[in-house]
DNA sequence: GCCCTGACTTCAG
DNA sequence: ACTGAAGCCAGGG
């Protein structure tokens, strides 16, 4: 039986961090792994992502790519879930991409 | 039990 | 400044 506050699994971690993402904030995979101490494993932060649709307090359309993209829209339901999830908080998404990006950056190490 | 892919980022040429 | 390739961890076939 594996708690589920086992921080020893590299996406608890990343789910950790990304549950502590403030409303109308937003932050990107690479910020998160580097905040781990593994900048390189932002490919990680994203597949953590993917297994975090089972959990219930993982934001993970608050999570987009470094250039603001919301590149994991496609694995939203719908089509256009995550933008609208964004434009509900205040972040203005145009073709996928947030705008004023820098504006609405979260860095998880800004808060510790 | 082995091989491959995946919501990205960074280094090197 | 631009393009190409490597790296990371975990899950699925």
């Amino acid at each position: 039986m594996v708690d589920k506050a086992d921080q020893s699994g590299f996406f608890n971690q990343v789910y950790e961090v990304v549950k502590l993402i403030p409303y109308g904030r937003v932050t990107s995979y690479g910020a998160v792994a580097k905040y781990l101490g593994a900048a390189k494993s932002a490919r990680i932060v994203g597949y953590a992502m993917n297994a975090s649709h089972n959990l219930p307090d993982v934001p993970a359309h608050r999570v987009v790519n470094r250039n603001g993209l919301l590149t994991g829209k496609h694995h939203f339901p719908g089509s256009n879930l995550m933008q609208q999830l964004l434009e509900n908080e205040g972040v203005k998404v145009v073709e996928n991409q947030i705008q004023d990006f820098d504006k609405h950056f979260w860095d998880p190490a800004q808060e510790f």
